[in-house]
DNA sequence: AAGGCAGTGTCCGGTTTTCGGACACTGCCT
DNA sequence: AGGCAGTGTCCGAAAACCGGACACTGCCTT
């Protein structure tokens, strides 16, 4: 645990500046005076700011898809990640409204994607319909998932995430069996 | 601070330990497994578990002078003491009752010894008996007040430091500086 | 527009901290 | 009497951290 103790500090430093101050106010140096550590080790762990944002998200993507596979549940990883990103409202909503908008989004359509393509092949593998019918089902649902959660951010975050659940749900149930029963049939 | 990192969680995960249970059920081991550190790590910063031990009695005896340099008060001295070990008073019923009594009893003279002595000493400031004779009633008040604070963890740690403070006030106050002043008649 | 200033990314290197494996030794357990 | 867990110590190696310097960039000042 404490080889990666600095790596983490710095993570947790950088998200609780993100949550006080947009991106572009926060520097490196300023990262390491707090962390009271060389800026040489910074340079160590890290490329340049931009690469934490990168190593957060991907982090996040690998935890989804642990709750998934713990769970076979959509919409516990759902809560799972609403409730993160709620607990860093406004680091997100700092990240949204920079540069990094786009990193963003191809974080939560990475997200999405992970999740959608388990849950279709979960349910799939009862109706086996063919594995490519399967990813595109899967792939239809992935950008209207993120696009929900997009709107969801760009809208403040104001929702409780078992609302939106519940409509998505209306979305989903039944639906994805049935697309790909129909798509067996074609 | 990264640097002092290891060493302070090897203490921390051994304090948590002895409140647990007594020392001679710790091992080092058990410490290093729990840090998720290497024993070796261990031994770079600690010869023994006893050392341990030792460091901490160091460290709070310095924690005390620089009370008492900060308030001039014994009464704060006291009550800050008690309150850190009220925190950790199962740790401390475990050394007390170990074959560490004896660093305890040394560790408790010496803290009792820092804050008599700096204490008639300011007292003395004003009454300005020989610095021998001022040594001598400091050192009388030590091991009457190491046996207070001796009895008072054997009974468990039961009564607020704040009761004991009153008792020995009226032990005090007066006092010495009664007694300073006999000295120099003599 | 020129100079000052803060931050960046990168170079050199050196020191501190942590690790892995091995050994003999002790005490305990059964 | 033999097995087993923990200890203290040896070796060397690797990882982590640091200090100072450099050129470069963008911003702010006056």
């Amino acid at each position: 645990m404490a080889q990666q103790y600095t790596r983490k500090m710095i993570r947790e430093v950088f998200v609780e500046m993100l949550n006080e101050k947009p991106f572009d106010k926060i520097t490196i140096k300023n990262i390491v005076t707090k962390c009271e550590i060389n800026r040489k080790t910074f340079y160590y762990y890290y490329e340049n700011l931009y690469s934490i944002i990168h190593e957060i998200f991907e982090s996040e993507i690998e935890n989804v898809i642990i709750k998934y596979n713990e769970t076979h549940s959509w919409e516990e990883c759902f809560i799972f990640a609403a409730r993160t990103s709620i607990k860093n409202k406004r680091a997100i909503y700092h990240i949204f409204n920079s540069v990094h908008r786009e990193e963003l989004e191809r974080y939560l359509y990475s997200i999405a994607g992970n999740v959608m393509f388990r849950y279709v092949e979960d349910i799939n593998r009862e109706i086996k319909a063919s594995e490519e019918d399967a990813k595109i089902i899967a792939r239809f649902y992935q950008s209207a998932l993120t696009n929900m959660v997009l709107h969801w951010i760009a809208d403040g975050m104001k929702d409780e995430p078992e609302k939106i659940i519940k409509r998505i749900g209306l979305l989903f149930d039944g639906n994805i069996a049935l697309s790909l029963k129909r798509s067996k049939e074609i």
